[in-house]
DNA sequence: CGTTAGCACTCGGTAGGATCGACTGCCAAG
DNA sequence: CTTGGCAGTCGATCCTACCGAGTGCTAACG
């Protein structure tokens, strides 16, 4: 643990780091409020902050950097919790009060307003279609030799799939089908159902060929949107940096599993390699649980450089996943 | 029109150009085969050209570049239709041989697919939902002040939104505008179809809210595909232009109305600030249309800087929309 | 008369060197 | 323990010189 002192010099470095961008030197430090000792003591603090892991020199002769360390101990004990300003309170009240439609476009404007008002990359995770009750369940007809089963969704959104049926189906097969998996699907989760045979051997087939087909695609499918990903191009001066960042945000599973795995380790906040994603290692996620009536129905996050704003980032995921959900929850 | 030692000297610029970035010089281009004469003839000559603007100095004393009219006069002249290489052939073959499902995935495969064999962004965009004739038509309530209208269309692919009903609206009601509206639409195209009144002013109130619904939002809606932008991260080192790229390529309308507006055009490639979409201005788009019976169902496209390998880019763009032409024509 | 070799010239890019300045670490005095 | 002072470090900046790829022009050549 850090003495008070050496905590304002941490918190001190950490803001001014993520201002400028620049190392900042011990007379900076000196300046800062809070400090309230020479430029040497600051020198000194910072030499044993840097031994210490917190703190790191990009070379001799210039000013500190924060570690990853150092980023961690900010957020855990110096970034207090922070209300978002009025501002964006505002702006996300707004938003969701305009919001209306579908769920997958409410999502994705919700990655959007994220970009908007933190200025980096933001990620939105809906839940997962195995998990919500499904309201209606129908196989419809293509060709000759092709169906697609739609089911909706308690939630509003809707998913399909396309399935291969025989030349010699017959559209009252498909309707037997459609009648017998909605008598048993509906209100149920496609998590665990099954569904009881009916003795007729085509429709058993269709029923069979549906739920498979849904559940192969379905089972652990989340919907995600990132959005502003262009802020990345300016976040990193190394071009390979950013195309290793650009090309892994486009590899939606990865941005998926990355979140769904922060926030089931119940952290806020991943800090540099923290996350495990090895391509990402120069950016941090800050991530918030979407909840409606005590359910985790998704997630939303934020995807920035190490050097973000947490305290902004942390409070803007909040106040927007709150919302979400509440705007969810008497949609 | 350009005789032909000068038309061989653009051709060597444009080639060397591509394939190495740099600006090149009449030693580079008087040794290149099909220019028979010496550096100084050609010196001559692309002095010419420049004056002509066909080609352009980054500055005195350095070699020449093409101009985005000296790439026109290249792909319309010089760049042979060429035929794909066996490579690219074979992997789009065993592409579409293996992909079935949505119509979405294969979309958003297909943008992955371009990407891959061109090293570029790579764009698809879908049929307009407008133009597709319905298969199915239903209304599934969500809550009691809430329900989704669904629609299933020919090929495979499903629209729905949310919209909001009265308290008092019954299931019942539902169900009969469900029935009403399938009778009336079902083999229709949503572009143009009026339903009938039923003279039940409750069903009639929810037939006509589902269908202004849809038509609000599914009108001009095309679903696109953008792929690869992490390819734009290299593409050009001014980090101003990749951020401007990104930025745009991020706005979906922009890419679908650009892309349609070539395609509308007839044209198939459209360099630089042809294609009047200003922070795009550095990249040249190479499209193909995605013609099943004659009918155009969407197109495919790439999107990289102007100094791109348009005779690759366009046969591959070729074969890749035929094949999926096909794919679609028997799913 | 078109083509070509030769030449003077231009100018961006690179390398070397001096300078600057923002730092640090350390020491001695308070 | 803190602090002012000081020597030292090292990247960034600026200058200069120089190199070389490339040009335009001119005169000779077939």
């Amino acid at each position: 643990m850090l003495d008070d002192r050496k905590a304002a010099i941490l918190r001190a470095v950490v803001q001014e780091y993520i201002a400028t961008a620049q190392p900042v030197g011990s007379t900076h430090v000196a300046r800062a409020p809070g400090v309230g000792v020479s430029s040497a003591t600051v020198r000194n603090e910072m030499a044993v902050l840097e031994q210490e892991g917190y703190l790191a020199q990009p070379h001799t002769s210039a000013g500190r950097v924060p570690t990853d360390q150092g980023y961690r101990f900010f957020v855990d004990h110096l970034g207090r919790p922070g209300q978002a300003d009025a501002l964006t309170t505002r702006q996300v009240g707004e938003f969701f009060e305009a919001s209306h439609g579908r769920l997958e476009e409410m999502l994705h404007h919700t990655s959007d307003l994220l970009t908007q008002l933190t200025r980096n990359a933001a990620v939105v995770v809906g839940p997962k279609v195995a998990e919500v009750p499904i309201r209606s369940a129908q196989i419809v007809r293509l060709s000759s030799t092709a169906a697609t089963v739609v089911f909706v969704f308690a939630n509003g959104s809707v998913d399909n799939e396309v399935i291969e049926i025989g030349e010699d189906v017959s559209d009252a097969a498909l309707a037997a089908a459609t009648v017998h998996l909605s008598t048993h699907l509906v209100d149920q989760v496609l998590g665990s159902v099954g569904v009881p045979d009916t003795g007729d051997a085509a429709t058993d087939d269709l029923c069979r060929l549906a739920l498979d087909a849904m559940s192969v695609h379905g089972s652990d499918d989340e919907p995600a949107y990132v959005g502003g990903v262009s802020t990345m191009a300016e976040a990193f001066d190394a071009v390979e940096v950013v195309r290793q960042v650009l090309h892994t945000l486009e590899q939606q599973f990865v941005v998926v599993s990355l979140v769904r795995d922060i926030v089931d380790r119940g952290m806020s906040v991943a800090i540099g390699v923290e996350h495990g994603v090895e391509p990402l290692s120069a950016c941090s996620v800050v991530v918030a649980p979407v909840v409606v009536d005590g359910e985790h129905v998704g997630s939303v996050g934020v995807l920035g450089p190490t050097r973000m704003n947490y305290p902004q980032a942390l409070a803007t995921v909040d106040i927007v996943s709150d919302q979400l959900g509440r705007r969810l929850g008497d949609g």
